[in-house]
DNA sequence: TCTGGGGTCCTAGGACCC
DNA sequence: TCTGGGGTCCTAGGACCC
């Protein structure tokens, strides 16, 4: 496809700007949001902590040692999912094709809205301007070519900035830049590249180096390597199905009693069949996370027999992976995960629409019976309510 | 100062079926 | 008696991102 004009919108500090929001008093100060435990971490840092040179994933104390005035507020994530939902919504007045990325990011393809605005930059203006009037936040947007280009120009100029990046550009823009820049390059490889000369983004372009650095970092760099060069092929995705979710926690000492594990993992059970069933969500995979004193870390995972939310059987299966696979050293963090989900209401919604589009061309049962075999744990007929109007 | 919690995607070997 | 290629599922592990 040529010709295509993506936009990345990024909240800055989102979680920060949303406390901001909410207590105008934090206004100006230092500000992060982080847990209130001993072992916690920075989540996001307002830009007046980021003065300081506190940062995401930083250690609280550390932050605090850094910036003893720091103001540290404990998340409040509905209003952060609300927020986020409001920030979506406007985005989508302006094209329907959005991809959300994370609770406070997206892409937007606008290469047909764009040609309504005299200067190309118009409509990243005009959007900028809004979000941060009728919304409150602070954005920055990079444009480019495809998603990877607008990503990395969204980060170019922060907060509230607004940069392009064109093909043509990116030797003098995006290749002087670290390769510590790089999205999809991470701390793991810094290292092994930089020690072999892979310094900038430049170098992971260059053909010379593609050889040494597929052997380096295997097959997965071969999707970097064209990003360097501006030659992301990947689309938009609007199939927003979450794939997993999960309860985890940090202990605030270290535990080896097998009751006060039993306790911690009937808690996460719980917690996580509490979201599942708010959120009409059932798995068939469930998975126990381990971490050990040592940061040695151990992720088991079986496939139950039935798609499942409930809490007893979350915790008894979490249980019997532990037991089969716990080693005896000192736990600093547990985790459960339910993977492999469905939703039925979900799934009954699409089984309407493919009624809809299917039944001139095959009997209705042909397509229940497809259906059903396709949606596991219900089990439609003819005479189901829901689809006796479609 | 001492390292969170929530996710996604990819790879790879072995089992099993056709 | 010796032996294929393809497809899917299961589990473990790892890198990466916000």
């Amino acid at each position: 496809m040529a010709g295509r004009v993506l936009f990345h919108i990024d909240l800055n500090s989102f979680y920060a700007s949303a406390e901001v929001l909410k207590n105008s008093a934090l206004e100006g100060l230092p500000v992060v949001v982080a847990g209130l435990h001993r072992r916690s971490v920075v989540s996001t840092a307002s830009y007046e902590a980021r003065e300081f040179g506190v940062h995401s994933a930083m250690p609280l104390m550390m932050a605090q040692e850094k910036c003893p005035q720091l103001v540290v507020v404990q998340g409040d994530y509905s209003w952060y999912e609300e927020l986020s939902e409001r920030f979506f919504r406007f985005v989508r007045q302006f094209s329907p094709y959005v991809e959300p990325a994370s609770i406070d990011e997206c892409y937007v393809d606008v290469t047909e809205v764009i040609k309504q605005y005299k200067r190309p930059l118009d409509l990243a203006w005009t959007m900028q301007q809004r979000i941060y009037q009728e919304l409150h936040l602070p954005c920055s947007i990079g444009v480019g070519p495809n998603k990877f280009l607008a990503k990395m120009a969204s980060d170019m100029r922060k907060p509230m900035g607004i940069t392009v990046l064109r093909k043509q550009e990116i030797a003098a823009k995006l290749w002087p830049l670290s390769i510590t820049e790089m999205w999809g390059i991470g701390k793991k490889s810094h290292p092994t590249l930089i020690a072999n000369g892979i310094t900038t983004i430049g170098d992971l372009a260059n053909p010379d180096n593609e050889t040494k650095i597929m052997t380096l970092l295997g097959k997965h760099a071969y999707s970097s390597i064209q990003n360097a060069r501006g030659n992301d092929t990947n689309v938009l995705s609007f199939n927003t199905t979450v794939q997993s979710i999960s309860q985890s926690t940090t202990l605030d000492r270290d535990i080896e009693d097998y009751d006060e594990i039993k306790t911690v993992l009937r808690r996460l059970a719980k917690a996580l069949s509490r979201r599942a069933q708010g959120d009409d969500l059932k798995g068939r995979h469930i998975s126990l996370s381990i971490r050990y004193f040592d940061f040695t870390n151990a992720v088991r995972s079986m496939s139950y027999q039935d798609y499942t939310n409930d809490e007893t059987i979350l915790f008894e299966q979490a249980l019997l992976l532990f037991d089969r696979n716990h080693n005896g050293k000192a736990i600093r963090h547990l985790g459960i995960g339910l993977g492999s989900l469905f939703s039925r209401n979900k799934s009954i919604d699409q089984l309407q629409l493919e009624l809809k589009e299917h039944t001139a061309k095959d009997s209705i049962s042909d397509v229940l019976d497809r259906l059903n075999a396709q949606i596991p744990g219900i089990h439609l007929t003819t005479a189901d309510k829901k689809l006796q109007h479609s």
